[in-house]
DNA sequence: CCGGTGGATGTAACCGGTTACATCTGCCAC
DNA sequence: GTGGCAGATGTAACCGGTTACATCCACCGG
C-alpha cells in the first residue's frame, strides 16, 4: 500500500532496494552510507517525495523540537513583541513555537497541560496559569516564568515596581500635580500589581496619602476610552494619570481630547512599556521602556537551554529570577515641552 | 525502568497484573471489561500518576487533534479575535490551536510545512503564505483561506470590495468630500487590496479620477501616526482618509488633534473593521463592520468538517468560497453629528 | 458428557521513525 | 591459506499507544 498517503521509511527502503537502516541514515547525513547507495536511496526519496514524519522522529528522539508560550491572549503589541522574542531564539535554534492564549477559556489548565505534552519546555506569561500546576509541570520540563515571581520557578522579568515609582514621582516633582489615579486592576497578574504599588510607594514618599481608588479595568486600549468618559462624566479630572500600560493610554488619548479635554493641559497621562506608537502619537507618550522582546529572547534562552545538545535529559530547572532593566522615557504627555 | 519518566501503558499493565490491551480498554472506556479488572487497572493507573501519551494516540490513531493557524503577526485586535473564533469551535471540538505568526519570519514557507505536520486541518489568513505552497498541501489535508480569494482552496471572506466602496461613497455623497486618500499598502495582502479597489470604485462611481495615491503604509496603529505627521507637515488635508482598517485610524486619531487638526473638522476618517474601540473613542469611528469571530469560527468548522467522525481519511477540500456580510457603521468620524 | 457460545483477557502487529548489534563482504598481513 | 579487521548493510527492538485476532474459561442446552 505504497501507494495511500505519504511515504514512509519502509517505503522507500523497498523502492530503493535497501533497509530503514539504510534510509534513515541517509535522511541523516550519516557518513556510514557507500556513496553509490546513498545515491540510490538519495533517488528513491525524491522521486517518492519523501520527508520523514515529524510524530516518528518525536517518537523516537522523546523530543518534540517545539516551544510552548502561554499568555491570556493575542491582543496588543506587548504580547506580539514577547511572542517575537520567544521566536527569535527558538526559530534560531531550529524549534517551533506553540503559542496558547488562556483568555476566554474555561479549561486554561487543561489547555497547558495538553500544552505541556506537546512541547519541550514551556514560557509562561505570569498572571495566566495557576502556579501550583506549574510547579508540578516543572518537575518533568523546563518551565520559565515571564513578568511574574515564584520560589519555585524560574523567573524573568523587569522591576516594574521602580519603574513605576519613578515615573510617578516625575510627576510630582517635576510637574507639583497631587491627585494622581492609577488605570488598571491592580490584582490578578503580577505585573498591574508592582506597577500599582510602585505607584502607591511614590505617593507616600511625597506623603500624598489620600490617592482616590485605582480605576479597575482591563489592559486593553477600549478600557482606557471607556475609562476617559468615565473620567470626563465624573466631572473634574485628576491631576495625573498614570496607566499600567500604554495602551490604556491610547486608549485615553484616543477619546479625551475628542471630548474637549486637553492632554496634558488638564490631565497628565503616563503609560508603561514604550509601544512602538508611544513616540508618534501626540502628545508622545511619557512612559517607562521595557525590554519586551528581550524578556522573550530571554526568557527562550533560559528554557531551551537543558534542550540544547540533543542527549540532555530534559531536567527540571533550577530556581532562578532575572531581572531586566527599565528606563523611564520622558515626552511630552507628562506636561514637559519638548 | 518504571521509575523514570512518565508512566507508560507497558508500566500500568504490569503494576496491575493485566496486559497493555486492558489498560488501553479501560482509558478509552471499552465496555469489555469486567468491573473488577477495571476497578484495579484503574487504582494502578491513579497510583502512577498515569496520562496517555499524546504522541502515542497521534501515532496509533493517525490523527493530532490539533488545528493549525497562520497569520502574519500577532499583533492588533483583528487577529486575536479572529483566533478567537476558530478556538471556540476548536474547543469545543476537543481540539487543540496552534497559531503561527509568519511576519519577520524568512523561512515561512518552511515554517507552514511543519505546522502542517504537527496539524489535522489549516486556516490560513490571506497573504501570508504563497498560494502554490499551499495548493499542495491542500491535496492531503483540509486547508482553508480566510480573507483572500482562491480557484483551488476552500475560501471565506467578507465583501471588502462592496464595504470600502459603500462607506467612500458615503463620504461623497453625503458630505460632500472630493479629495480622498486611502492610507494603507493596497498590495501584498487580499484584504487591503480589495478594500483599495472598492474605495477607487466609488470615486469613479461620482467622476473623481484624480485621487491622489494610496498612502502605502503597515497596517498597525503606528503606521497610522507615522502617516499624519506625514499629512501634517505636508500643509493641506485631504478632505477625507480612507483607512485600510481601524488600528491605523487609531493611529492617525491618537495624532493629528494633538498637532492640532480636528477630525472630523478639518479631515473626515473612516475605518474597517468595527474593533471594540471605533464604537467607544472620540470623535467615534465611522467604519465597515465585518464579523471578525464569525469569519474565524466558521473557516475553523469548514476546516474540521472532514475530520469530525473519527474514521474520516481527512479527504481534501473541495473549493468554495462562502462570503458574510459587512455593514457600514455610521458613528462621528465621518462628520454626522449623533 | 460434550460441543457450542459469548464474554474477558492476552498476544502480537502496527503506526513511523532510530539505533544497538549482528552479519556479510573484501582486503590485508602473516 | 587463513585469521583479523574495517566498512557497509541488515535485523530487530524500541519509543507509546491501539486493535485484530487468538485464546481461555464458564456456562448452557442437548
Amino acid at each position: 500500500m505504497a501507494s495511500s498517503g505519504r511515504p514512509t521509511v519502509r517505503d522507500i527502503a523497498r523502492h530503493a532496494g535497501v533497509s530503514v537502516a539504510t534510509v534513515s541514515r541517509v535522511t541523516r547525513d550519516d557518513p556510514k552510507v557507500a556513496p553509490a547507495t546513498r545515491e540510490r536511496v538519495q533517488q528513491s526519496i525524491d522521486a517518492l517525495g519523501y520527508t520523514p514524519s515529524a510524530l516518528g522522529l518525536s517518537l523516537a528522539y522523546q523530543r518534540h523540537h517545539t516551544l510552548g508560550i502561554v499568555l491570556p491572549g493575542l491582543g496588543g503589541p506587548y504580547f506580539a513583541e514577547l511572542v517575537q522574542g520567544v521566536e527569535s531564539v527558538a526559530v534560531a535554534a531550529g524549534i517551533a513555537v506553540n503559542v496558547l492564549g488562556t483568555h476566554f477559556r474555561p479549561d486554561a489548565a487543561q489547555a497547558v497541560t495538553q500544552l505541556a505534552q506537546r512541547t519541550d519546555a514551556l514560557v509562561v506569561q505570569g498572571g495566566t496559569v495557576d502556579q501550583a500546576l506549574l510547579a508540578e509541570i516543572a518537575q518533568s520540563m523546563p518551565v520559565v516564568l515571564v513578568a511574574g515571581t515564584s520560589d519555585h520557578l524560574a523567573t524573568v522579568r523587569t522591576d516594574g515596581h521602580a519603574g513605576s515609582r519613578e515615573v510617578t514621582s516625575h510627576l510630582v516633582e517635576v510637574h507639583g500635580h497631587r491627585r494622581l489615579r492609577f488605570l488598571g486592576a491592580p490584582d490578578g497578574s503580577p505585573d498591574p500589581t508592582a506597577r500599582y504599588h510602585g505607584f502607591r510607594a511614590a505617593l507616600e514618599d511625597h506623603g500624598l496619602t489620600e490617592a482616590g481608588a485605582p480605576l479597575r479595568f482591563g489592559f486593553e486600549a477600549k478600557y482606557g476610552a471607556i475609562a476617559a468618559r468615565e473620567l470626563d462624566a465624573e466631572g473634574d479630572l485628576p491631576d495625573a494619570l498614570v496607566c499600567a500600560n500604554d495602551e490604556l493610554a491610547f486608549g485615553v488619548l484616543a477619546t479625551l481630547p475628542g471630548l474637549g479635554r486637553s492632554i496634558p493641559g488638564e490631565m497628565a497621562i503616563v503609560g508603561f512599556d514604550d509601544n512602538s506608537l508611544a513616540g508618534l502619537a501626540s502628545p508622545t507618550l511619557t512612559t517607562v521602556h521595557q525590554p519586551t522582546f528581550e524578556l522573550g529572547a530571554t526568557a527562550a534562552r533560559i528554557a531551551l537551554e537543558p534542550t540544547r545538545d540533543g542527549a540532555a535529559p530534559a531536567v527540571p530547572l533550577p530556581p532562578d529570577d532575572r531581572v531586566l532593566e527599565t528606563r523611564t522615557v520622558i515626552r511630552e504627555s507628562c506636561g514637559c515641552a519638548v
